[in-house]
DNA sequence: TCGCCTGTGATTGGATACAACAGCTCGACT
DNA sequence: AGTCGAGCTGTTGTATCCAATCACAGGCGA
């Protein structure tokens, strides 16, 4: 069952030091430790990993790559604070590539893809009862990239993963209510449409998924912080 | 007319170092001057452009990240070689995704864009008329960019960016005949869609220009040529 | 008192020095 | 003669060092 990691030179179990350090950031960002604007000092972040700037350098500069950290120059790394105008167009690109990547899952389906998504199932549920929203939070990305992984595309894998990373940072920036109840049971939905091979459903499914989470989201634009307070003072 | 370029975060004109060696290199890959499996040494291109090795690893991981670079730990950094497999992907991707962008382009025509796009044309005219193949390649990859960068959507313009620097390696590669007459009228045809703000035949243009692109290459699976060696061998 | 200016500390940008690893040559042994 | 192994060489990986830049504080002048 674990032959099925591939061990290509995108190293995805990462055991080098620079993707420990870029997998603790990201960890640390999409499970909303980090907030967004946060800066990240490189000898802070080195200290905390026991590695010098120059490692930590690059991990910075590929989460940036990434969309998930902006780097000003002269200034260092920031949590990036995505715009209502990007979480538009984070949301409209995974409108357009979900649909096309369930589609491939199906194609792909096999009784192990079948038990990973069940487990995963039964992860999340488990996190949603115990009142875990860090664990919720991370879980409910990573099923997403499960069925991009499920599906065999390496491309729409990488952009999706992109597109997944952006999405919790924006959830958290712009989330109405904190209920955790995002989409378990839509998630439940969608891997019972993937096992019933049913790649119509599967695709109108993941699309409404995608269209409530988005509805929950408060886009206005002068949302952020310091925004507000013009606001305010201009009343 | 220089005002239109936005001096954002993103660099896109990139006055810094790092981006043109990254640009230089892309370029040379692109134009087809690099061939793939090509070793990029960092001393060497660090004495062609007089910068340290920090400087040329930065803008290498970078393209290692967009997909033309592969990095092999302990071994340097090679001009990508994509599998017919990922050609495949990414010919799939594009036809997802650039219908879809030339939707949005057309939302924000004016002008002042369809100035650039028919200067854009004449420039592709007039290097095919001279033979210039590597402008023609380069060309023709920039007309797609320039849609992307008209519809306004960053993130698209990202995945593109992408998909175009692999399809030009990947043209490169499994391309049939070397007949440089590739798209010029349908680049004509699409911009011509656009002005009409006829969306329907913007996409269904932009649909078969790429399938057209794929269709004259050949994808067998062993076409590496290394593999070939393997194939006379056995025989 | 407010605003500007400059000095100082801290942080990043870039270069260099050192360590680790891969590939190759050459030689010895079978 | 062929094969295996040790050492050598050149390249990459990582750490550290110096320079450049920014942020802030304190002082000076209006």
């Amino acid at each position: 069952m674990a032959a099925k990691t591939r061990q290509k030179a995108d190293a995805p179990d990462a055991s080098d030091r620079v993707s420990r350090i870029r997998e603790g950031v990201t960890a640390a960002i999409l499970e909303h430790r980090l907030l967004p604007g946060t800066k990240l000092g490189e000898d802070e972040i080195g200290e905390i990993y026991g590695a010098s700037r120059t490692l930590v350098r690059t991990a910075l500069q590929q989460l940036a790559h990434e969309g998930i950290v902006n780097i000003e120059k002269n200034r260092g790394a920031f949590v990036a604070r995505p715009t209502p105008a990007d979480a538009r167009e984070v949301f409209e690109a995974r409108r357009l590539i979900e649909p096309t990547i369930v589609d491939h899952a199906i194609d792909a389906v096999s009784p192990a893809w079948l038990d990973r998504l069940q487990q995963h199932l039964a992860e999340e549920h488990e996190a949603e009862l115990r009142g875990d929203a860090r664990a919720s939070v991370r879980l409910s990305g990573e099923f997403h990239k499960l069925v991009a992984e499920m599906s065999g595309h390496s491309i729409y894998l990488g952009f999706l993963k992109e597109l997944i990373a952006r999405s919790s940072l924006i959830i958290l920036l712009y989330r109405r209510h904190d209920t955790p109840a995002c989409g378990t049971d839509h998630h439940a939905g969608i891997v019972s449409a993937i096992r019933k091979r049913d790649k119509q459903a599967a695709r109108v499914q993941m699309l409404s998924h995608l269209n409530e989470i988005e509805a929950e989201l408060f886009l206005k634009d002068p949302a952020a912080d310091e925004l507000r307070l013009a606001d305010v003072l201009s009343a």
